[in-house]
RNA sequence: GGUCCCGUGGAGCAGCUUGGCUGUGCUCGCCGCCCUGUCAAGGCGGAGGUCGCGGGUUCAAAUCCCGUCGGGACCGCCA
């Protein structure tokens, strides 16, 4: 306030202005939209709340105009002026009469992408792609919706650990980690936070959660693969069966979209079209082998390698068949066999073929799986060795089943593609706010 | 890793099958001028490309052939 001279009004967010009508306002972003006339210049400026016209009669301030003439679409600038009714204008009924122009930081010409571009040259320009209002509402989205799901777990007794990414030995298979130069040695990125949850059980957490990265040595070119993306892995103690893990999801999730839905759904429906229905719980549920009879009815033709499992053909024909019979756009998959699980899920009694865990699959594409988790020490052992599992690089897993583990489970979810089916988005890279895939490590 | 497809001014495409004479065209953007308040602004004019790269066939290649690089979709793997 002691600065000397001009004062400038305090900064307005855009979309705000619609109550501050009469006020001398600054307003901060980037020009949008230039249309200047011999008269009068137009000049729409958008932040990260909207867009407004701010307007201009080029004969009420000399030099005005002449700094209004040199802005450029794109440009960082903060502008001053008094915000009116307009109601002739289509942006909102208001516009900015313009006081003074600062230009902060000038936007070279041409823009090197356009909304048109492909995918891939966008993402070469992510930050410049990202400030478009469809990229800006699919990250405000993918934030609401993870923090609905983190505060949802933090009243049912989650806490939220953070486990590490640099690990000595790979976390579950060797072929799919990322290996490190480690001061000589060799480190692995972690491509999950599985065994540390379950460390997390036998430290005495009842129930624990993270979000956080996750790496995927897998050169896989699809538009649902990258090798880096966002996980939320949680973990619960004493559990009765596999259901509780399930029955925690569905309601985790149900009560995420709802909170999405009031929040953004009409910005959503807007943007991408897409219109948010919250999904009724329980969700329907599956035995694998019932699945697969399902779809042979069909006439789902699995590939050779499909023979135990589902392949996305039979992931996107199965979600049609739940969405027919039970109007359900998810559906849990269960006991899959033990030949396509890893040795350290549970297998129920009286059926040692068949696992107690689950995949869900939403709208045709897999975004979780889950388990209860072998506690039994014995038993952990006896899986791992017919797995041809060594013992020795997990030593640290293993021993916490020695000194007492109550029974638990817990599942795995890739964020970005519940982003993806959330918005309905054609790639996940479109749901990934810095992609990595096999052929992309940068920006 | 496998199969298929794409690569043409700044962006998005057409042109390629049936090679042809300086690389023709469309939409958008950019630059300049004009324009009584525009709002997907409008009007007029202009600049901008060794047709991804290398080799081959041919009198002649954006166009046909081979290789290579970059990218995409699907499969496999998974979340």
């Amino acid at each position: 306030m002691g600065d000397e001279g001009r004062q400038e009004p305090a900064r307005v967010l855009v979309g705000q202005l619609g109550s501050r009508v009469g006020d001398q306002v600054r307003v901060c972003g980037w020009v949008q939209t230039l249309r200047l006339q011999r008269r009068m210049q137009f000049v729409v400026l958008r932040d990260e709340t909207g867009a407004v016209q701010l307007t201009n009669r080029r004969e009420l301030r000399p030099g005005l105009d002449q700094q209004l003439d040199a802005l450029t679409i794109g440009s960082a600038v903060a502008l001053t002026g008094r915000v009116v009714d307009a109601p002739q204008v289509r942006l909102g009924g208001i516009e900015v009469l313009v006081d003074s122009v600062d230009l902060v930081s000038t936007a070279e010409q041409p823009l090197p992408i356009a909304e048109t571009s492909n995918i891939d040259l966008r993402l070469d320009w992510r930050f410049l792609d990202l400030r478009a209002p469809r990229q800006h509402l699919t990250f405000a989205v993918g934030d609401l919706f993870e923090q609905s799901m983190r505060s949802f777990l933090r009243a049912r007794r989650f806490t939220e650990l953070h486990t590490p990414k640099l690990m000595g030995a790979a976390s579950e298979s060797g072929a799919e980690v990322f290996r490190v130069d480690y001061f000589g040695s060799s480190a692995y990125l972690a491509q999950s936070p599985q065994f540390y949850k379950q460390m997390a059980i036998a430290a005495g957490f009842d129930r624990v959660m993270e979000v956080g990265p996750v790496f995927r040595a897998e050169p896989s070119f699809t538009s649902r693969h990258s090798t880096e993306f966002t996980g939320l892995d949680l973990e619960m103690a004493w559990i009765d069966s596999v259901d509780d893990v399930m029955r925690m999801e569905e309601e985790l999730l149900a009560a995420a979209i709802l909170e999405v839905r009031d929040s953004l759904g009409q910005e959503i429906e807007e943007i991408f079209g897409v219109s948010l229905a919250v999904p009724s719980t329980p969700f329907p549920r599956l035995p694998l082998a019932e699945a697969r009879e399902q779809l042979f009815q069909a006439g789902w033709q699995p590939g050779e390698r499909a023979s135990e499992d589902l392949d996305g053909e039979g992931e996107r024909l199965l979600s049609k068949l739940v969405a027919d019979k039970f109007g359900h756009q998810f559906v849990f998959v269960t006991d899959y066999p033990v030949s396509v699980r890893p040795f350290y899920h549970m297998r129920p009694d009286g059926d040692p073929t068949v696992t107690s865990s689950f995949d869900l699959i939403w709208n045709g594409l897999e975004v979780t799986t889950g388990a209860q988790r072998e506690h039994r020490y014995d038993v952990l052992v006896a899986q791992a060795a017919e797995k041809g599992i060594p013992l020795e690089p997990i030593g640290h897993y293993v021993n916490c089943f020695r000194y007492g583990c109550p029974p638990h489970g817990g599942l795995g979810i890739g964020i970005s593609r519940l982003l993806m089916k959330l918005l309905d988005l054609p790639s996940i890279r479109e749901a990934s706010l810095f992609f990595r895939g096999p052929n992309r490590l940068t920006p």
